[in-house]
DNA sequence: GAAGATCCATACTGGTTGGTATGTCACGGG
DNA sequence: CCCGTGACATACCAACCAGTATGGATCTTC
């Protein structure tokens, strides 16, 4: 057959572990899914991985990490306006039922296994203070610039974004409506827009809402 | 034996199934294991439950069901100042790491199996919708008292307050530190206290730094 | 006090599922 | 041309675990 690529073949496993992962969760995740989903069979996933276990963690490792960090790390890297950066990420998230109803994988897998596993656990605090270090540098980066006020400490509002958006994507996931998501867009926006230093008030000054 | 009292089997078995869950989830909760728990065997699990499903209805139903309306509905139904409420069974939460460990029980449930089963989506969504209604009730009536702000929106704001609380949550589940949690009880407890209203500054002001 | 009805224990089954053992085929070097 | 290794496919296994079948002890009721 044409796959005689085995990096191929690995990215084909994980993209299938991680979709099955996303759906149902790592310990209801069914091997013979991933299989059929990728279009291999036991023989290569097990050629490539050790076990189940390894494969959950590289789906982590790579997808996971590589998902966060195109969404958020990256374009806070280096941004002229991390108010605008942020609102922007925040706004273009999707509100189709379907995704909505999905929640965010790594705040699944943490809640799945943080508790179960050791190494689970140290993935997933690892991407989340990946998060937190990627905001709270943004701001302070952005203090220096007088676009962000000066008196709010970066870390702790950093850790305050995460934990107010990811407890709406819960709440979105468990009601499955839309217009929870939209209310934490409004919600989780105002708060950022409220973070605006002197220099960021003179453009764009949006109009918040309660 | 000297348990020939249903009702007390029953209320063994529920507990013990609480237990499970909150542990390993539901799907990972093993029936063995909460038997013996229980200190029963199969046949008293299967003559009170049809199977492990209603079994899992029936600790949401009851167990988290009880838990939520004593912690926070009970305390705010004719609550004096709703504000002072909230901020007590805030700092009142455990901060334990076993108890941060475990993480809210029905975040977990909901966040397992919204997108599994209807049933326990339903059911999760009924006791967030309890929580959400108790705080947006006393908000209101707080607000007809002059103790919280006119100015906002008690629906958006109970619902704004259980997502960061829950976010919170979440990210101490993760992290399994203490201090994760304190941070989330400032934070929303300056929060809380942010909607005072006129009259509910004149007495016990407390000042709380962000 | 006998006959159900209630309440629970014990032994067993069947399906699911992660993991393994073995076979095979392409390919590249010698 | 041969042979060894990489890269899989196929068939099978063993354990776990929800659910069942059946039996028996205790309590109620007439």
């Amino acid at each position: 057959m044409g796959s005689r690529d085995a990096a191929r073949t690995r990215e084909r496993l994980l993209r299938a572990a991680f979709q099955e992962m996303h759906r149902s969760g790592f310990r209801s995740a069914d091997l013979n899914a991933i299989l059929a989903a990728a279009g291999v069979t036991k023989g290569a996933l097990y050629y490539h991985f050790d076990n189940k276990e390894a494969l959950g963690y590289a789906v982590v490792d790579e997808i996971i990490a590589s998902n966060l960090h195109q969404k958020w790390v990256q374009p806070l890297r280096n941004a002229k306006n991390p108010i605008d950066v942020l609102v922007s990420i925040i706004q273009s998230e999707s509100l189709k039922r379907e995704d909505v109803q999905r929640g965010c994988p790594l705040l699944n897998l943490s809640q799945e296994m943080s508790g179960l596993d050791e190494g689970f656990r140290r993935r997933t605090a690892r991407l989340y203070k990946d998060w937190h270090d990627a905001m709270a540098e943004a701001l302070r980066e952005g203090q220096k610039r007088k676009v962000v006020r000066s008196d709010i400490n970066a870390n702790e509002t950093a850790t305050f974004l995460i934990a107010a958006w990811e407890g709406y994507v819960v709440l979105g996931k468990n009601s499955q409506d839309p217009r929870m998501m939209e209310s934490g867009q409004r919600r989780v926006s105002g708060h950022i827009e409220a973070l605006r230093g002197r220099r960021g008030l003179t453009k764009g000054r949006r109009v918040k809402a309660g």
